[in-house]
Parts: structure tokens; C-alpha cells; sequence
DNA sequence: CTGAAAGCGCTTACAG
DNA sequence: CTGAAAGCGCTTACAG
């Protein structure tokens, strides 16, 4: 490998000064325009590029944004929060790391660690709980902290989430203006401990809608996967009631999509006999036209990485702590309830 | 935001010289134990971590690793190999930047500015197809290329992916063994250009098996999303054939899942009158029991990390361009063909 | 509009 | 086993 050109020799084939050429690259103004041209010209020959660490080391900014992962990195919402994030820095030439803090283990490697530490001019938590220690270690990073889906969001300067209990609620809300009474909510599967804010703020947000709207809750369905395929264990969930919901509010697109094709295996038809309603409005609900609450988690993510860059530039956030609309989308999975349940 | 302590601080607090702080931090050799504990007691009293950027200036190596991503970021295959990537770095203090290189324009503007330039030590490319143009400027990064799941591979000095083709006949070749002769192919959702090798191979692959196992191709079936939704209309057309396939094998899970969704709700059983084969073995394929050919992402990704840091650390690699092995996992989606078609 | 000098915080030979 | 000095490639005041 041969070595990379430098500032100096961009400065030394330009005939400028590393200075000007320094100026000339950045945009900074204050070059004068036939100067500029011949750096820019000499830069492109040469094959130049700047070297971030260099830059780093005196201006003191890495131009990065970190973003930590809690539980996993693979999924449909931190991928597209990943994507969100990337649309924003990818324009403003920053850099995206990414950490995750998935198992006890690693977790408490990272708080110890804190690799992102001046390697980073902002990070962003998403779907995280922290405890006290954990917060501290990351004020100690000493650089904005921008919080994604999570709970509590006083250790941090700015936040962006979306209200998973009002979207249930308005999930509910939507399905019993089709005429449905009866309702059960399917869990997500294998539910983690640490990642269960949102989901718990889905049950309860369920829950709460049942009792507003006066409606019969016909129970909890689980997505754990002992002995059969998870799906197939909560249709026949379903199957077995006595008197069985005519509607079901899953955690995700995922799991809806699973159960209906399970029950539509044995015989129930959807949406006549049954409505289920999905969470996300991913990909998939669009693939298997499924009903779902939308939650635009590629916006949320931008908007996460325009905070971060705001901090960043000393700019102070007009509205720190953001709160996103989600919206029902009616597709082919929901419909009346049945006249005779 | 405070100051953060620097190398020379801790070399104070433990009254040794920055030289011995560097070389009791990074685990070296030859530095007497009880002084490599003071060094570490001041580090941590401190809350001391390293600056990558100094030491990548002087050391030449930044201690990270990048991954372009063609396409986009969000989905299973591109998230597990991330999943994998971060596995090996992690342990091996490497951090990991994320490159997309999407759209077109994208693509251009990160071909012509190199942000990875001097700010990685390698690139894992994923999922591409390049230009010559591409290629070259590819190799003006000046670091070690894999790539992964790439259909030239002369541009990288390791690379990691799996047959497509050959586990596509390896699907046809179980369905058949299960009495099926009459198949469709269902194809991806959207078939990007840039992504389309794979897809390819795989139609390719399910084809080849057609004709060496002398069995009937009923067509291929298209995912596209004019009118109903794409799942629908698929489902329409196999309804809608004079005779009908036995056994479909898809571009990857979420297509089989939410097709057998849409044939259910028609009445059709599956497994029992239509075998439907997934790709990927996914989290949905679990979910929702699904047969599929499974690909082994995330060790893919893990492989693809381990030869990277080989070839930052100048070993050569034993078995630079590895083909891994597809497996096929039958669950409730497939089935012995039915006896009257 | 441009330059010469200083210095960011590390690691790397070179000594001892 | 440890230290003093040099230097990586930039940007930042300070001048002119």
C-alpha cells in the first residue's frame, strides 16, 4: 500500500501554503476563488483526503455520532432508525459508529470501556434502559446524549419517541368503531427484560383502551416458543376460548402476520371472522396487506441526527424532547366484526 | 463539558511518563505489574480513555473497520451482517463505521469523496455489484476490501458468501423428494438492479434443478405492488393457473409468509395441498414455522470481520474467498406432495 | 487574501 | 523495566 498524500502535498503541488489549502477544502471563505480552483484541482489529482484523526486531534470535533444499541443491532425499527440517522450525517459529512450493548455482558463492557468516549461528538441511545450507574458512566462521555424510544429521558438533552400507549389506544379505539367487543393482544416474542418499555406501554395502552371503551378483554396471548412454533401455539390459543375475541392487537407486523397465517390454516378467515392488527407498519404489513399502526422510524431516526448535529453546533433545540405522531393504517387484515361471533 | 483527562494526566497522577502509561494501557510487554497498576488505578480514578484519533495519527491505524452497504441498511440479511461484523470487532476494540451507498446519487457521492479514506483500516463491502470506475476508487481507499455476498470478487483480498444457485437447486431437489413435479418461483418484492444477483442466482439455480430433476416450471411469480397488494395478486395468480403448482419456492421468507397467508385465507392448506419453501431462515421463518433454506448470516458477517483484522494485522489468509454452506430446514410449510393435484 | 509557527494527544524508535 | 524526544497531519490563533 502505498502512502496516502497530505495536506503538504496537496499545499506543495497547488503552490499554496497547508493553510490555504486547509481553508480551500473546507469551504471556508476568505480563499480567493482561482486559488481555491487549484487546490481543489491539485486535492483531486493527488487523491486527497483529509484525515480525520489529524483533524480531530486539534479542532477537538471527530465529526462522528455514535449511536448505541440496546438488545440488537438486526431488526426492522433499528435498522430503519439506523437509516434515518445516516440520511442526516451522510449530507453533513459525518460519520456513523455504531456500538450495541446487547447482553449483561456486553453491556457492562461498553459502561466500562465507553469506546465511543472522544471518539464521538454526540450519541444517540436507542431503546434503552439505563440504571444510575449506567447514566452516569454516559454523562461522562461528555458529549450530547440523544435518546431514541426510551423511557426515562432526563439524562439526556434532546429525545424523540412516539407514544406506544396512545398508538394502542387508538389502535383499540379504530377496531371497536368497527363494531368489535371482544379483544385479545398478542405479545411479542421472547420478550427481553431490558427492551420491554415499549412493549409494556403496548399492553398497557390495551388495557386502558378496554376499559374506555367499554370493551371485553378475552386475554393476553404469549409468542414463546416451547414445544411448537410460536405462532401455532397462540393460534390455538385462540382456537381453544370458549368464546374467542373477534379482534387481536399484536406487538409487531411480524407477529401478526405470523398468527393470521396460522389461523387462516385452520379455517378462520381474516378479516371476516376476524381482525388482527399489526404494530409498525413495516415492509411486510405492506408485502401481506396487513393493518397496522404506523410508526415512522426513519424519521425518527433524522430527526434524532439533527438534534445530535444541533448540539453539536452549540444550536439549542427548539423542541428538545419530540414526540411523533403514529397513524392507523387500515389495509386487508382488519374489517367489521362479525354479525354472529 | 469538562476537560478530559489525557495520557499526560494520568502519567502524573501515577508518576510514571506517558511512554509507560501507553504501554501498561494497551496490555504490552515489559512493564513491571506493580507499576502497570498504578497506571491503571490513576487511568480509571481519571475516567481516562485513550483518544483514537491521536494514536491513529501517529500509529497509521485507526482501529476501525468500515462496511459499505449497497442498497439499503435496514433488513434481516444486512442487519445480521452487522450483527456478525460487530461480534468480532467488539472484542478486538476495533470500532465499526457504517457506509451506505444506495441510490445512485449516493453511490456517486461516496465514490467521489471516499469518506472511509484514512478513516478505516478496512472495508467489508456488502451486497454490490461495481463499476470498473468503482473498483478503482475502491482500491485508492488503500486498505484491505472484502467483500461479502459479491458477484466479482477479483476487486478484494477476501471475500465470504454463500451459493445462491446452489442452494436454490438444493431446495427444489428436497421439495422433489417430497413427490412434488410442479413449481413456481416467487421473486423478490421490488427487484433493485444494483441487488440483483443473487435473486438472480437464485432463479437460475431453481430453473437448473427444473431441468435436471425433470420436473415442471409453472412460472415465476412476480412481488410488484401495483393495485392490491403485492401478496394478493401473487396469490391471485397461482389461483388463477389451470394447473397449479405444487410446491413454490420463494425469494426469501417475508415473500413465502405473507403468500401462504394470502393462499390460506383462499382456503388453500399448506402444507397439504402447496408446499411453500422460504429463504433465509429468518426470525419470521421461526416465528411463523416456516421450511426455508437458511443462510448463515451473521457468521457470514463474523467472517468477513475475522479477515478483515487478518489482513490489517498482515497475516495472510488461510482461505480468503470461503463459501459457506446453506442448510435446508424443513418446519410446517412443506409438505409430501398432494396425491390429486 | 495568505503564511509561518504552535500544538492537539498519542506512539515509536532510540537510549539507558 | 522506564524515560525524553520526535513526529504523525491536520487546524488555530496570530500576523501581515
Amino acid at each position: 500500500m502505498g502512502r496516502q498524500a497530505t495536506i503538504t502535498d496537496v499545499a506543495r503541488a497547488a503552490g499554496v501554503s497547508t493553510f490555504t489549502v486547509s481553508k480551500a477544502l473546507r469551504n471556508q471563505p476568505h480563499v480567493a476563488p482561482a486559488t481555491r480552483q487549484r487546490v481543489l484541482e491539485a486535492a483531486s489529482k493527488l487523491n486527497y483526503a483529509a484525515s480525520k484523526s489529524a483533524a480531530a486531534l486539534v479542532s477537538g470535533k471527530t465529526k462522528r455520532v455514535a449511536l448505541l444499541i440496546g438488545e440488537q443491532i438486526t431488526g426492522w425499527f433499528n435498522g430503519c432508525i439506523q437509516e434515518g440517522i445516516y440520511d442526516v450525517l451522510s449530507t453533513r459529512g459525518y460519520d456513523l459508529l455504531i456500538y450495541r450493548a446487547g447482553s449483561s455482558k456486553e453491556r457492562q463492557s461498553f459502561f466500562e470501556h465507553l469506546p465511543a468516549k472522544r471518539n464521538a461528538d454526540a450519541i444517540i441511545v436507542v431503546s434503552f434502559t439505563l440504571t444510575d450507574a449506567e447514566t452516569q458512566a454516559l454523562q461522562a462521555l461528555d458529549m450530547p446524549i440523544i435518546a431514541i424510544h426510551s423511557d426515562t429521558t432526563d439524562f439526556s438533552q434532546g429525545s424523540v419517541r412516539i407514544d406506544d400507549r396512545q398508538a394502542e389506544i387508538e389502535a383499540v379505539h379504530y377496531l371497536s368503531t368497527l363494531g368489535h367487543k371482544r379483544f385479545s393482544f398478542l405479545d411479542r416474542y421472547n420478550p427481553l427484560p431490558e427492551y420491554s418499555w415499549g412493549a409494556n406501554q403496548r399492553i398497557n395502552g390495551y388495557k386502558e383502551a378496554i376499559k374506555r371503551f367499554n370493551l371485553v378483554d378475552c386475554g393476553v396471548l404469549s409468542m414463546d416458543n416451547s414445544g411448537e412454533h410460536p405462532a401455532k401455539k397462540a393460534a390455538a390459543a385462540i382456537l381453544s376460548m370458549p368464546k374467542r375475541p373477534t379482534a387481536i392487537c399484536a406487538w409487531s407486523d411480524n407477529c401478526a402476520l405470523s398468527l393470521i397465517s396460522e389461523l387462516r390454516q385452520s379455517g378462520i378467515l381474516i378479516p371476516e371472522q376476524l381482525s388482527v392488527m399489526g404494530f409498525d407498519s413495516s415492509d411486510v404489513a405492506e408485502l401481506g396487506g396487513l393493518s397496522s399502526v404506523s410508526q415512522p422510524a426513519r424519521a425518527i431516526g433524522a430527526n434524532a441526527a439533527k438534534k445530535a448535529l444541533d448540539l453539536i453546533n452549540g444550536v439549542s433545540l427548539a423542541d428538545a424532547h419530540t414526540l411523533i405522531k403514529t397513524q392507523i393504517i387500515p389495509r386487508d387484515s382488519t374489517g367489521p366484526a362479525p354479525v354472529v361471533p
